[in-house]
DNA sequence: TATGATTCGGAGGGTCGGCTCCGTTTCATC
DNA sequence: GATGAAACGGAGCCGACCCTCCGAATCATA
């Protein structure tokens, strides 16, 4: 049902303002700030703010789908890298560095996880990333015991810094650092202890490649 | 400025009471869930959850008083392990444990930093976090580029795992033993890169001792 | 520029949660 | 048990926020 006539040029130019003073305002106050203060900071009335996105859940799931699009554009660039071990570090920095810039992203994928319960945010991309574990451990880069689940959690812990202010930013390439140093495949490595059958469980539903689960 | 008699067995009884359901109603909906829910979890009356708490900031900084008294509960079994590197690790695991447990307390810190902005959440434990990574270093266990700050950033990571809801709990370990691998000291380490400016100055107040900044 | 359609702005209705106030109840003491 | 003090309960006020509605303004087209 998208209207099928291209929009007037002010609803148009709204709509971006719209999205771009959304991005910075739940960067400051969170997910959770009142939609009256975006339709001030963007210069309009909270009228048009509702002409938009007919609530606050319409608005972040716009955000969402804009971040996932962004990812689809950082993809070919990891992926294409001449070693599975540069992917594997050009994922997480690029995911960090684009989780960091954007700390409301993570309450944006919580809540389009409580939206529909039976959708997992990065499922998208599992295939994808299961390749590219796959490769770093042929080449014997990557310790063989981590999983692509794995990585999606240490993607998440350290865009998770993002969330504590200012403060903890300049740090994240710091731990991104300690982190790879851990990931690296070596003879004395502690072995990664399972977690049993939740970790089963969880582990096949990020890598099925099923139809997305369709809303409403 | 504690009241001097010691108060009524009903009223001691409905504070405890108010403080455990707190920790769950905050565990479940977040440090903003309604205090009117809380009193009716409570099984007492909107009115006498203010009379505990004079709002919600009073019942966050009680709980979060209760939460670094936990914390000096746990110092010592940390510190006095046989190695700096048996500390480390100790230190990683329960801290990591206790906030898993807890998820609330990451959102309760960032708002006692709200209330205090001069006031940096976790600075009564650096003079022995410090010390516990001098240490470890001098062991040669310990990669030579790490600091406390970074330790502490860590613990936070690992402890943010926890707001993404129970999907992540079983996995915390997992990333724990990646983390500390990444933290032995190594021929081959990457080096950790520098911060500059900003972090000296986050460094040097995490190491600073100065009495604590009183409110209001 | 005239015309109709689309979008805008902002006043305001409805809801929800924070917090108060005070009549009632419970507790401690005699 | 009687009595004063302390604590309780919950109705209700207030402010904040979500969202709607419609007259005014803006845009696209002729």
């Amino acid at each position: 049902m998208t209207s099928s006539a291209s929009p007037r040029r002010d609803a148009r130019r709204n709509h971006e303002r719209l999205l771009a003073e959304a991005r910075t305002l739940f960067t400051e106050r969170g997910i959770d700030a009142p939609l009256d203060e975006l339709a001030t900071r963007a210069g309009v009335g909270p009228g048009t703010v509702y002409r938009h996105f007919a609530n606050r859940d319409a608005l972040i799931r716009e955000l969402y789908d804009a971040g996932v699009s962004d990812l689809h554009g950082l993809a070919p660039g990891i992926l294409s890298a001449e070693t599975g071990w540069r992917s594997i570090e050009l994922y997480l920095e690029r995911l960090a560095e684009w989780l960091a810039a954007s700390p409301y992203v993570p309450a944006v994928m919580r809540r389009m996880a409580d939206l529909d319960p039976t959708y997992k945010p990065g499922t998208e991309f599992a295939e994808a990333i299961a390749g590219m574990v796959a490769r770093a451990q042929e080449e014997g880069t990557l310790r063989p015991d981590v999983t692509a689940v794995d990585l999606s959690v240490l993607v998440d812990m350290l865009g998770s810094l993002g969330q504590y202010g200012g403060a903890y930013l300049p740090f994240w390439r710091r731990q991104l650092t300690i982190v790879l140093d851990g990931l690296r495949a070596r003879p004395d490595n502690t072995p990664v202890p399972g977690v049993g059958q939740e970790f089963d469980e969880f582990h096949d539903m990020s890598h099925a490649k099923g139809p997305k689960p369709s809303h409403d």
